[in-house]
RNA sequence: GGCGACGUAGCUCAGCUGGUGAGAGCGCCCGACUCAUAAUCGGGAGGUCGACAGUUCGAAUCUGUCCGUCGCUACCA
């Protein structure tokens, strides 16, 4: 566009190596973000898209020890299984690390004793159960005895699932480790503590003065403000993780996860510049006045996002806090909230199994939770696929080529004689591209592409009025000129659908030449058409759902 | 228990700071067309906006209560 470019930080919520990711946080973080940056790109801004695998945390130690491997190994094996994903789904990260690098390590160690020194962090004393048998320290949730409230026999530390009352693992009755079953003992444990409480006005008034953020993420963050602000350990007894750069403190400790992935972000753009030969080059996105900073996360994500980073943030000082948190909701699978843990929903792998990359991606964008929770199932995905994406646009398509390649010689025909409906055929989608511009902006990717579809019905309705099928044996002079605007015109449709179909809009970039920005890309009258094939294929539901299995 | 959100046509969802007779997509019905992946286009039917009470000249939109669903509750990330 005219305005100059803009240094945009597309930050992207790190998955957790523990396991398999799903579908909800497909749509609910990576889809949405690489649409949002591969339209800031064509619109001539300067992106730069990072996240990683977070690798650390109790979870994947105990994932480790059940399977008798490393935690390395399980962390290994996921992150593997989420680059092969991200290929598969072209996302288009420009730094996909991960939390194990040596440069992460550094850079949380940075912001670590920048804190420490500025104190807000210092160091308490503190009591927590321990596994003899295990021989760690155990968080609230892997303890499990009898609730003192309800009676109820498998309570966990932190919560009683029968009753929903929070709970104090000191008040189970009977506590047991649920890695190894035995009674675990009380042993006091010093660990850093986050003074959160130093940052509770300055945040509340930073959070009053956001504007065009979700209702919701502002809600719940003012929410947490409000209830006040309480300082938090950052450090956890566990010898998967990265070190406290503390002489003295102890082997075995270690940085708690949400303290550290968090810091990814900035560890992600300073590995990047280093990539680009340039290692200050991450500056221009985290320290310029000018620069845009926009988390995509879940909604379990907010308050590390809205509260505790900027918090970060704000004790490191001179880093630009973020610009907008455009937290998703949750996907839900036929009323149930998504987890590959409890089989609820599919993965990503069992989603591209079953179903095109770009048929994917359009059935979530189109069912991108931005306001609520929002239903899908694989019969959604099969209905948007064939009654909205084939339908619409992949026939549309078809048929426009069909025509130009069977009525105009096989060529892009000359533009001729215009008509002023045929004109205004051409505004409207110029005018799409407009709208559907300032929504992305927004990161109301659902209505950008419901834009999108829209720009496709009406010329679908400007080639039933005009039927150039019939001037071909009246008047093929004004066949052609209607072929050639109703091309023009896909081929700027084809500009706002590109961020959320990446591989049939390589197609069709083969066909129609290259597209070079957020505007209809010039067409050369004679450039060949050939008799096309179908852009995407329709999905036959009940092989689906009499054959592959997820 | 506390906090937050949600409950709008058959389905999935929009409806911002209250005010043209309540919207979209898909599905359904009728019609047109046949270039196109039985695709497309036009028209239509269909909702007491969870329930009740209140504020207001006027509420889907504000307040309260209730019912239902869900999430979070800070040592899972």
């Amino acid at each position: 566009m005219s305005t100059p470019p803009v240094p945009i930080l597309v930050a992207v919520a790190w998955p957790y190596a523990s396991g398999s990711r799903h579908l909800g946080h497909l749509a609910g973080a990576y889809l949405p973000a690489d649409v949002f940056a591969r339209f800031q790109r064509l619109a001539g801004n300067r992106v730069l898209m990072v996240s990683g695998s977070d690798v650390h945390g109790t979870p994947i130690t105990v994932r480790a020890d059940a399977e008798g491997v490393t935690p390395a190994e399980i962390a290994d094996r996921y992150h593997a299984e989420f680059l092969d994903a991200w290929e598969r789904l072209a996302i288009t990260w420009d730094c996909y690390t991960s939390t194990g690098t040596e440069n992460h390590g550094a850079v949380t160690h940075d912001m670590f004793l920048r804190l420490l020194e500025k104190g807000h962090i210092d160091r308490r004393t503190g009591e927590q159960f321990f596994d003899v048998e295990a021989g760690r320290f155990l968080p609230d949730r892997y303890i499990e005895g009898t609730c003192p409230h309800c009676g109820y026999a498998e309570a966990r530390g932190d919560q009683c699932e029968d009753c929903g009352r929070t709970l104090d693992p000191e008040e189970l009755l009977g506590p047991r480790s649920k890695i190894t079953g035995a009674e675990p003992e009380v042993r006091s444990t010093d660990h850093f503590y986050l003074r959160l409480s130093d940052f509770e006005e300055s945040l509340g008034a930073w959070l009053d003065g956001r504007e065009g953020w979700r209702r919701h993420v502002l809600n719940f963050s003012k929410g947490w403000i409000e209830e006040g602000l309480q300082d938090r350990a950052i450090t956890r007894d566990l010898d998967w993780g990265i070190t406290v750069p503390v002489d003295g403190f102890g082997d075995d400790k270690r940085i708690y996860v949400w303290f550290e992935a968090v810091i990814g972000y900035l560890s992600a753009a300073k590995e990047w510049a280093r990539r680009q030969g340039d290692p200050e080059a991450w500056r221009d996105w985290w320290e310029g006045d000018d620069a845009r900073s926009v988390y995509f996360i879940g909604k379990d994500n907010i308050p590390f996002h809205t509260i505790i980073w900027p918090a970060m943030l704000t004790g490191y000082g001179d880093l630009n806090l973020p610009t907008d948190v455009p937290a998703n909701q949750y996907l839900t699978f036929k009323g149930g909230k998504a987890s590959a843990s409890r089989g609820v929903g599919l993965t990503i792998g069992e989603g591209l199994r079953l179903f095109e990359p770009d048929a994917l991606r359009y059935a979530l964008a189109a069912s991108f939770p931005e306001q609520s929770d929002t239903d899908i199932s694989v019969e959604e995905i099969a209905r948007r696929t064939n009654d909205e994406l084939v339908a619409t646009w992949g026939n549309l398509v078809n048929r426009v080529l069909s025509m130009v390649n069977a009525m105009c010689d096989g060529v892009v025909p000359e533009p001729g004689d215009r008509t002023d409906a045929d004109l205004a055929l051409l505004a409207g989608v110029d005018a799409a591209l407009v709208t559907a511009a300032d929504q992305i902006d927004r990161v109301e990717l659902r209505a950008a592409l419901r834009t999108a579809m829209e720009a496709a019905a009406e010329v679908n309705a400007y080639l039933n009025v005009t039927e150039p099928w019939k001037l071909a044996r009246t008047d093929p002079d004004r066949a052609r000129v209607v072929l050639g605007t109703a091309l023009d015109a896909v081929n700027g449709v084809r500009v706002a659908f590109s961020p959320y179909l990446p591989f049939s809009s390589s197609v069709l970039e083969e066909v129609l030449g290259p597209v070079e920005g957020w505007h209809r890309p010039e067409l050369s009258p004679g450039r060949p058409i050939d008799k096309p094939t179908p852009l995407f294929a329709k999905v036959d539901l009940e092989a689906l759902e009499s054959g592959e299995p997820g």
